[in-house]
DNA sequence: ATAATATATAACATTGTTATATATAAAACT
DNA sequence: AGTTTTATATATAACAATGTTATATATTAT
């Protein structure tokens, strides 16, 4: 799979493993979880989800297994794969590479709107 | 025209209207602003360019004319619209909401993978 | 009943890439 | 002087990747 060289492509992805990496899970707990480190920006739909966690599974970045529940439905728990974290330390990579330029950019903003 | 909300979609649309925002210009220009810009970090194939621009001219962001040259080809010069004025701004204030979330994450990764 | 939890997918829209084509002007070679 | 190569400049069709919308199903808690 090809990795992309800045914030611009894969976001979700992104996010997605950074929340797996730390503790395997489900993808209703991901949406909660990626919404509540976001501070609320971002509301993943359960669509987007369910279709990008298949999506990553089927390109051999995360791996599931079926959780079984007596007192509640099954959860599809998920994990990032060898794969998975090699492509999410890259885009820990890239994403502080980018740092730089995303403060540049933010530094002309302020001197063309005229921010703080 | 959706206005998305982190740094997720449309960072070309975005890196693109940065420079012209500043100085009207024309694909070929813009291209080696951004790489220039991005130092080196974000080299634009004529293709993606010129299919973008393109795209941009016909969803209201950007609008171009041509500049007639003896001694060189002819340049078709984009500036912004009104509305591709407004999308820079609120995508200058998504990415200085997200800038948070992106330290926050640069700090995980620095516990995970070890770094400095 | 209604809301919250939990997963799923087809159809669509957007965004970015690749491959290819055209044309002019300047520089370097022979 | 004539030829090749490089740089400048634009364009688009076909494709690949990514994200959204709409809709469906089923269980548990309030």
């Amino acid at each position: 799979m090809r990795v992309e060289k800045g914030p611009e492509r894969g976001w979700l992805q992104f996010l997605i493993l950074r929340v797996v990496s730390e503790t395997p899970s489900y993808g209703y707990e991901i949406i909660k979880k990626i919404e509540e480190m976001s501070h609320g920006r971002h509301r993943i739909k359960t669509g987007t989800m369910y279709t990008t966690l298949r999506r990553m599974e089927n390109s051999g970045l995360l791996s599931s297994v079926w959780e079984k529940n007596r007192d509640a439905p099954d959860k599809r728990v998920y994990e990032p794969t060898k794969e998975g974290e090699e492509f999410l330390k890259k885009w820990f990579e890239n994403l502080i590479e980018s740092r730089a330029i995303i403060d540049s950019m933010i530094e002309f903003y302020n001197k063309k709107f005229g921010g703080n």
